[in-house]
DNA sequence: TTTGTATATAACAATACAGTTATATAACTT
DNA sequence: AAGTTATATAACTGTATTGTTATATACAAA
């Protein structure tokens, strides 16, 4: 599995959320799901780990989850090529900041 | 399905980076695609354009699908979150480029 | 050294998804 | 009008994925 399938399951991205606001152990991302079983957790984990997502530190039985932005990185290089093409939005916008800058509106 | 699912999917991703080069009928992109059906070259087709990843034109019994950056953006604000966790990434990358400069090099 | 705790893996079921062929629809051509 | 071209949809099949429960592993604690 991939870095884009990775990120398409909505529970692992949530995970990815909870995990941004500080690392978990499973046993905490277990209670942070209640929707899903352990073994279901886990193997999110994994499918994170795999695509350099998080990274797990060993501490005595416990793993400990981090957030790594490798796999992040990936997607948003794959996205950078693309974004040639909403260069015209942005341009949009910037005009229209301008024009409402010049007009005194916020 | 979303568009994290839609660009999942390395078939709808190659569809984009031809449709990048240009606009295209969906003639043309079953010729693209020798590998699969014109039914299934439709149906992402369909998905791309019901995640803001495409639009189409109509001209007389063709179909001229674009690609369209508004699903991309989706994507980009999603990552945008998390980009304070690769700022040491950056850091490092800037620290590489610089002193590669500093040598002369590249 | 037995019991408990934390996590991973195996085996299986249900669902989702991408592919196929066949067919429908709609517009152009003759 | 009849045939042709361009695309979409329907129905079906195979495979992948997510979930489950049961179990294995590995360390900690008593």
């Amino acid at each position: 599995m991939d870095v884009f399938s990775a990120v398409a399951d909505s529970t692992r991205r949530a995970m990815l959320d909870v995990l941004a606001e500080r690392s978990r152990t499973v046993t905490d991302l277990v209670t942070s799901f209640p929707n899903i079983s352990q073994p279901a957790v886990s193997r999110h984990l994994k499918v994170l780990k795999e695509n350099g997502l998080v990274t797990v530190q060993v501490h005595a039985q416990q793993r400990i989850y981090s957030l790594q932005p490798n796999g992040l990185v990936e997607l948003d290089n794959w996205i950078s090529k693309y974004k040639i093409f909403w260069s015209d939005h942005l341009d949009s916008l910037e005009k229209y900041l301008s024009k409402n800058k010049e007009n005194g509106e916020q």
